[in-house]
RNA sequence: GGCGACGUGGCCAAGUGGUAAGGCAACGGAUUGCAAAUCCGUCAUCCCCAGUUCGAAUCUGGGCGUCGCCU
């Protein structure tokens, strides 16, 4: 079986221009690896292609955007959509810069412990600390490499435990073993002050294309309102500052958000290309096709 | 040329004798059902020189620089 091609980099890379004419030489069928693109209506924000070629796309536009999502829906999706591509004996070309999303699909996630609102109402109000205490009693190894303050980490190890019985520590070990998919990781590399310069034009350019507009036309849930672009906006659309600081908090939360990919990306055996400012994204093409084709063919 | 004010990390900025707050930015890391989120970590000896003092970013003198006003 042809392995599947994944085409990384983070936001503002110009990996996405670089995904259509990729899939068209190679055959392929684009699984988006987008945590944000998922959501209709969010469009301009999230820079999806507006002319897909004729190319079949994945993952894209499935939730309204009020829907809250996760990794798990995510991996059961996009399982789905690879089969579905290999039954049309396609390749599958997989894009985006969700680091998680990734590594869950390559590597698998631990099941049977969703979300349970339930008990984490209990656990409204109590003290992140406290709640430490608590999961050192039931998982010690968790509670030892979770910080004190990683509320969010700390619950879902509790919540695991209580509806599993069982530790965290002990389900969670998919991320050390075989990978789910034979893959080639690609991915499109740019200085930082590149990609700043690249992510200003882009911020510039949301605003001229209605990003505003887009905003306030659309009922943000948990997860669609995290959003960079998004979440700003609409602090700006409910009066906490004025368009000037969206824009500037937009571009810095874009910066931070490349950092913090970039740490994702060291995990995975990236074959990386480097783009210089004047490159076009077509011009990166021809090497990613040939990053495939070597390793697909040995 | 004269008078005055000021000179703290990339930027803003506290601190007026007791051994450098904070914010912004930057950078590194974590990351298994919110992940474009969340969390953790790193980052100055206070323009320069001399002096006073047990001890100075804080006081004194000189130098350099910036800003304002005046001529």
């Amino acid at each position: 079986m042809q392995p599947i091609f994944v085409l990384v980099g983070p936001t503002a890379s110009g990996k996405s221009g670089s995904a259509i004419p990729v899939a068209k030489e190679l055959g392929a069928e684009i699984v988006s690896l987008d945590s944000m693109a998922l959501y209709r209506g969010m469009d301009i924000g999230t820079d999806k292609p507006r002319d897909l070629h004729g190319v079949r796309h994945h993952l894209l536009d499935l939730l309204d955007p009020a829907e809250r999502f996760d990794l798990a829906r995510y991996l059961a999706d996009a399982d789905a959509a690879i089969s579905g591509i290999r039954e049309r004996n396609k390749r599958v070309l997989i894009v985006g810069g969700t680091g998680l999303y990734l590594m869950g699909l390559l590597k698998g996630v631990f099941g049977g412990a969703p979300r349970d609102p339930a008990f984490r109402a209990t656990l409204s109000g109590v003290a992140a600390d406290t709640l430490h205490a608590r999961l050192r009693e039931v998982d010690e190894a968790t509670a030892a490499r979770v910080h004190q303050n990683d509320r969010r980490r700390i619950v879902r190890a509790l919540e695991v435990h209580a509806v599993t019985g069982r530790p965290l520590s002990e389900l969670q070990t998919q991320f050390e073993g075989e990978d789910r998919y034979a893959s080639v990781v690609a991915g499109v590399r740019r200085s930082r002050d590149d990609l700043r310069r690249r992510a200003r034009l882009r911020i510039d350019q949301m605003w001229a294309e209605g990003l505003v507009e887009e905003v306030r036309g659309l009922e943000l849930g948990d997860t669609a309102g995290q959003a960079v672009g998004y979440k700003e906006v609409a602090g700006f659309l409910a009066g906490e500052y004025d368009e000037g600081e969206a824009k500037r908090l937009v571009l810095r939360n874009t910066m931070r958000l490349i950092r913090r990919q970039g740490t994702w990306f060291k995990r995975f055996d990236v074959h990386w290309v480097d783009a210089g400012p004047t490159d076009d994204p077509a011009a990166l093409c021809p090497k990613l096709i040939a990053i495939y084709r070597g390793d697909a063919t040995p």
